[in-house]
DNA sequence: CTGAAAGCGCTAACAT
DNA sequence: ATGTTAGCGCTTTCAG
């Protein structure tokens, strides 16, 4: 590998005349312009950012933690924030944080040891997140909020869209809805519960508390759960699932009990499943505005970026209901 | 941020001692180290990578590029890169290259500047893997090979998978197999419709040209191609797929068209959708084994890494057929 | 066990 | 239009 020296000994030019030809092209004499530019593509010369960032202190890196990429709403947000932040000129580094304390906070750690120049969170852990507060991190959470903390936070609306879902299984007729809660101890399941209850109150519906799977938080427990219901014959005529990996288990569970989607029972979730709108099409589904949530977490970790201090912010992206039957 | 300096001057020893510190704390003398660790934990110091990989030349990372990682297999495959790269001290630079050869390109570029130790790559265009060549870098193509390229490689069995389905919808006694090709310009692509070629032929059954849909390579154009073959009554009773995006769309034109799988189409697809399994279950996937992917992907950039020159290898990855009815 | 000197590859800030 | 000097934050190497 050539470095800088050896391309300005080559061309028997200063470094920083290579250095110019890279960062300011214009500057420099047309002759040495391309007795530079031969030089470089004989060799295939090119900067080491590495070193550059050393001097400028501008790592170009943007660190996005998410517990699993394989969720897709994940990839969709992180194929959104490289589409934003590439032509920013920023290069992303990719953690997954696997729902574990620890493995968030050693991520956090090494990208902060790689200088990262902010990070895009979606939180597991309290502490980490004031751990980066303390170390004044320029950073931004989605979706989640951990405990009570004053940080820059863009969110669906997670309470609104829940309650959409439920008033529309309501508005279909559906007076015994179950419920699948996701773990409660995140704000975005909380919410989305509460908007379960709420929906039912204004109504007028009473909660049957049977209904409210509150150990349902994967495929498999999701499952179980409605295949319990399903056998107690409790009476359900639909399901509301505050997330997509409890969809697919309460769907199995449902086709298993020989049980049709919207026949026997009507389906509505938080979250799609990719192609779901091809799968089971009368599925009712709360869409997240991924491109939107996105866009905001790069605005608010822009501003953190370029000035000193920002008082945090919380915004909130409306969500979409598309209505099945 | 504190630097070493800083650090070394508060605890009133050099530079060298804090190096050693985090390399190597039981040669400090224990009173040094624990007046170290005060300071390290009362100002959050944490040592600069990047200052640290200029000098070792090891800057610990390796660039990842997928097409999208939005497709449930790509983020099956970087998950598991990941899980076995973090532990080794790599961190990981996603890119998604978009199918785009000019996107590729670039970010082949940049992730060279950024001096990674090697590219995991699902590639797009020839050139670009060619120019990684020339420049001696340390790379890994994963489930394509562009051209007739030397390069280290690890595959699924596409064309024994596609032959093993196309086998199995042929025993549940099908004749008339709609195949959806994708774009045939990608070895996977053309190695799986070879697969559905050879089956048919095995077994002495005549290809009918009509049911090879060449120009089907996305969600849409499946759809259309599916549709079209059922409007026109060539009586098609099964479908092969040769990915699971064009599944959605030919999944989406069965429904649309009052058919239902397996009762009136049998289905069988090239790589799963999440869930699908508790979708669909009577689908017949051939599933790949990302998890062994990426291992021997790992393993063929390691090689790289710790040899001075290693000749390239094409390892193929064995497939399961999941059989449905 | 600890330190001093040198330098990794590059650029900011002045020169000329 | 180009060069010189100095130094980013760290480690390597050699001394002590």
């Amino acid at each position: 590998m050539k470095t800088i020296k050896d391309i300005a000994k080559l061309a028997g030019v200063s470094t920083m005349t290579i250095s110019r030809y890279f960062s300011a092209p214009e500057k420099l004499n047309i002759h040495t312009r391309e007795k530079i530019k031969v030089l470089v593509n004989k060799y295939h010369y090119s900067p080491n950012v590495i070193a550059k960032s050393l001097i400028t202190k501008k790592s170009g890196l943007i660190g996005v933690v998410v517990p699993d990429i394989r969720n897709p709403f994940f990839a969709q947000l992180y194929y959104r924030l490289e589409t934003i932040l590439e032509p920013k000129g920023y290069s992303l580094m990719l953690c997954n944080s696997k729902e574990d304390a620890k493995k968030e906070r050693d991520f956090l750690r090494l990208l902060i040891s790689r200088q990262v120049e902010g990070i895009i969170l979606i939180p597991v852990f309290r502490e980490n997140v004031e751990s980066l507060i303390k170390r004044r991190k320029k950073f931004v959470l989605v979706e989640r909020l951990v405990g009570s903390i004053q940080a820059n936070m863009v969110s669906s609306a997670h309470y609104k869209g829940a309650y959409m879902a439920v008033e529309h299984l309501i508005n279909l007729g559906h007076r015994n809805i179950a419920v699948l809660c996701g773990d409660t101890k995140l704000t975005p399941y909380r919410d989305r519960l509460q908007g379960y209850y709420d929906a039912l109150k204004t109504y007028g519906i009473p909660l049957r508390k049977e209904l409210v799977c509150e150990s349902a938080i994967n495929i498999e427990s999701a499952e179980y759960s409605i295949l319990n219901l399903i056998r107690k014959d409790q009476g359900i005529s639909s399901v509301f699932s505050c997330n997509n990996l409890m969809s697919l288990g309460a769907i199995n569970a449902i086709y298993e009990s020989n049980l049709k989607i919207p026949e026997n029972i009507s389906f509505a979730a938080f979250d799609e499943l990719p192609g779901i709108e091809y799968l089971i099409p009368s599925m009712t589904c709360v869409q997240q505005n991924s491109a939107m949530l996105a866009e905001i977490a790069v605005d608010l970790l822009m501003n953190q970026i370029s000035k000193e201090e920002s008082i945090p912010e919380q915004i909130e992206v409306p969500v979409t209901l598309k209505k099945g039957i």
